[in-house]
DNA sequence: TAAGTTTATCGCAAATTTACGATTAATATT
DNA sequence: AATATTAATCGTAAATTTGCGATAAACTTA
């Protein structure tokens, strides 16, 4: 891809949120989170058996989410125990937040 | 690309959601929509000056804004004027904010 | 040790995204 | 009528995303 000569800089709260919004840019990827946080606790791969897709395409769902940070992953062989990083998940819910809030100084009369 | 045989079924949330998601999902489009919001009124075409972009690229941009609903263009040529769209702005924050919220109902021990 | 279970990774193909320059369209100005 | 201004669209190229099946990795159980 040919790049921009003179690079758009971004802040670190753009990146973050453009990187949290991609995670969360996919139906199957909401489904996902949506399945781990109605866990009463965390959830392995019964994910597997709800969504119909493919093992290995639901694996690299997964891992987008894990990137992203929005889930943590508990190691214990052969399975692992996905469930929501609540920590990250606080960041991201205030991020959006206050994003979302920000447009309320805008009092155009256009909409 | 190959399909799924078994179609996966999303909710008309999961599917507005990640739409919303992946309009936010790059930065400069984030970059524009905090440029919109922060105006005390309606915007034009400056956009172009503030972001070392092609023109071309940022109409593009805009123009994934427009399709998600998140902005409105008054066309008033040779130029156009955008904006928050406030109506869906309100709904896409109210989507988001109930997302965040429902993970609250997760109690488990890994996080 | 051999077979089974669960998950990650690899390799591939198709679709989509991103960016650019060039061009077009629509209107205002000279 | 000719030129200038502003923004959208077209065509193209490269990168990324998405999905699958096949395979590998790690650990259990027979």
């Amino acid at each position: 891809m040919r790049r921009t000569l003179s690079v758009v800089e971004y802040s670190g709260e753009e990146e973050v949120m453009a990187a949290v919004a991609k995670a969360l840019s996919h139906p199957v990827r909401l489904k996902i989170l949506k399945l781990l946080a109605s866990q009463t606790c965390c959830f392995t791969g019964e994910l597997t058996e709800l969504i119909p897709m493919a093992q290995s395409t639901i694996s690299q769902h997964l891992k987008a989410l894990l990137e992203a940070g929005l889930i943590r992953g508990e190691i214990n062989p052969p399975k692992v125990k996905y469930c929501i990083n609540k920590e990250n998940w606080l960041k991201a819910s205030t991020l959006f937040a206050r994003f979302f809030i920000s447009s309320k100084k805008c009092h155009c009369d256009c909409g």
